[in-house]
DNA sequence: GTCAGAATCGAACGACCGTGCTTTTATGGT
DNA sequence: ACCATAAAAGCACGGTCGTTCGATTCTGAC
């Protein structure tokens, strides 16, 4: 790899760091020039811009999940045992302190910060994320029903936004509220949610 | 009510609104003070810190919440009925688009700012008021557990960090990724929640 | 070892930041 | 109408922001 490329790869590990707790926001061209030692100027070339560098910082955290989360869970079989150690992998993702992303997910926080902004480069790169996020989750949780563990006539996408509640709870009660219980808590829901998508469960309640 | 306070009540409905799309961290007394017409240290003058500012539209925002959700919610009578009355009220909260919160719900958007940041008036107060609001959901869940119309074993707790969790759900399907659904998404999601937590419903599924 | 090109630096820019001070203007009780 | 006081304005400060540009140093193929 050529230096350029080296310091280019240092400076997107450093800036997601700073990143997962200012926000992608309040990501400062000086202070992450000055984390590495180097000058704002001589930083600020390799990138042509802010938002330049807040997109290339979302493709450096979208590559490290694909890497950490998503590959390990598609070598479990096949089903719920693979979503299971999806979750787990994610619950793991979100709490990936001290290196890479001591600030929780950075998807997450980016979210909320670009939820009501207008279309743009930062905004757009992060929903095209998200949606792919959501195809993934969608194809391991029709694999569940393919293997007859959940039952056929599943609404997958309803499933999979309400697993993604259940994880941003998750992100709430164990990073603002410092709950201990979290990660349990995040079980005891998948367990739920599981349950009720189970082939046995009847057609649940009166509306 | 004397001018001062007046004026001070105007600025933080702005300063309200202005958090609630670029961040409670990111708001600015410049920009405020522009769109009140003020001059900058007139506005600073009402407030003594950038902080204070940020507490004080906090404690704004929380009165707004107490008396547009929680004390109408309270004129239902006790139960699922209240209960669903609340979480519709919840889902307007967070859609109060064009005035108040443009951005929709500013505690959401906080949370995800403050929740790695170190003890500070600003997360401390934020904290507090969102532990104050899982007391008042769990009391309304206990509510509908008084009333027989949900089981009497009900881990109130984690049904109202459930719940949380689902809203959240809604608020990044409606403001991030714009889904016309969202609103009938959260509806079918309590739903499944209720549903499981109702008396009928025998113990859920395999760990 | 040379030399083109890549990588980095240093200095500067205009703009805006939060905050402190002093002065001007508005308010409202008497 | 007066006047103490409250409210707002004006101005300045040191700092940081993203970005530009020209000069400098380093890298790596030949």
């Amino acid at each position: 790899m050529s230096k350029g490329l080296q310091t280019r790869d240092t400076a997107l590990r450093e800036a997601l760091a700073q990143a997962s707790h200012v926000g992608l926001k309040n990501i400062t061209i000086g202070t992450l020039a000055d984390s590495l030692s180097m000058s704002k100027s001589g930083l600020f070339a390799h990138f042509r811009s802010k938002e330049q560098l807040q997109v290339d910082v979302l493709d450096h955290a979208a590559d490290l999940f694909t890497r950490t989360v998503i590959q390990p869970a598609l070598k479990e079989p096949r089903g719920l045992e693979r979503l299971r150690a999806l979750v787990d992998l994610w619950l793991g993702w979100d709490g990936y302190a001290d290196w890479a992303m001591p600030g929780g997910c950075i998807f997450i926080s980016a979210t909320m910060e670009f939820d009501d902004e207008p279309d743009g480069p930062v905004r757009d790169r992060l929903v095209a994320q998200q949606q792919q996020w959501f195809d993934s989750l969608e194809t391991v949780i029709r694999g569940a029903v393919r293997e007859g563990q959940l039952r056929e006539d599943l609404d997958t996408l309803q499933f999979a936004h309400e697993l993604y509640g259940l994880m941003l709870g998750h992100h709430v009660a164990s990073r603002l509220l410092r709950d201990p219980a979290a990660r349990e808590r995040a079980h005891t829901a998948l367990d739920r949610l599981v349950a009720a998508a189970s082939p046995g469960a009847g057609t649940p309640a009166p509306a």
